[in-house]
DNA sequence: CCCTGATTCGC
DNA sequence: GCGAATCAGG
């Protein structure tokens, strides 16, 4: 397979959505995932993180670099679907998962009907792929309801390294099991999972006090 | 063991 | 330029 203009394209435009080598590779067809990676490095668009130069720290430390944070617009009020706070059993294997980056636990809980956020459906419209939204995206939110459907429902005993550890139900009672799915990454759930309990980037920056 | 991207180096 | 093999990490 070579790498024609229009799989380029394809490359540069999943790898800028964040996309993994691998997923990126199998949407590709005929190549690896190393392939993509080697690919993606000779593009030159490795990481966003190209730093242009070494500058030396003693000159203008104080120039502050303005984050080019673009906010994005959040009209809507953050449907804040509540409902139990106080069940806080955190499933917690013996492994200690530190993470560095900042990431900040969304306020879903478990098992809670979540309220259907309305979802402006164009009929004719394949609605562009476009990365904006910082709450919870309905999407990923009715891809968890389908998910604890298909969930494998396996108990604490049977959790592992890589079974989704998300609970469903109520600790309570007879009716709680965690989802068993496979996780993806190092991440302690499944990816339907990691993305309503994790939020993307910055989600808001109240820091005015 | 699963996955991730980064790098090397023969082709 | 390409990508398998390898490396380094979660």
């Amino acid at each position: 397979m070579a790498w024609t203009d229009e799989r380029v394209e394809t490359l540069k435009r999943m790898w800028g959505e964040g996309a993994s080598a691998s997923t990126i590779a199998k949407e590709l067809g005929g190549v690896t995932r190393n392939a993509v990676i080697g690919k993606v490095h000779r593009l030159g668009l490795s990481n966003r993180n190209q730093n242009k130069e070494e500058e030396a720290p003693a000159a203008a430390a104080a120039a502050a670099p303005a984050a080019p944070e673009v906010v994005p617009p959040a009209p809507e009020p953050a449907p804040e679907p509540e409902a139990a706070p106080e069940v806080a059993a955190a499933p917690e294997p013996e492994e200690e998962d530190d993470d560095d980056e900042p990431r900040t636990m969304a306020a879903v809980p478990h098992g809670t009907n979540i309220t259907p956020l309305r979802k402006p459906l164009m009929a004719g419209q394949p609605l562009p792929p476009q990365p904006s939204a910082n709450e919870i995206s309905a999407e990923a939110l009715a891809k968890v309801n389908a998910v604890e459907k298909t969930a494998k429902k396996i108990s604490l005993m049977e959790l592992t390294e890589r079974t989704c550890k998300w609970p469903i139900g109520d600790p309570a009672t007879e009716k709680f099991w965690f989802c068993g799915l496979p996780v993806q990454a190092g991440k302690p759930y499944c990816e339907a999972h990691v993305s309503v309990a994790f939020q993307p980037m910055s989600s808001r920056r109240d820091r005015r006090r």
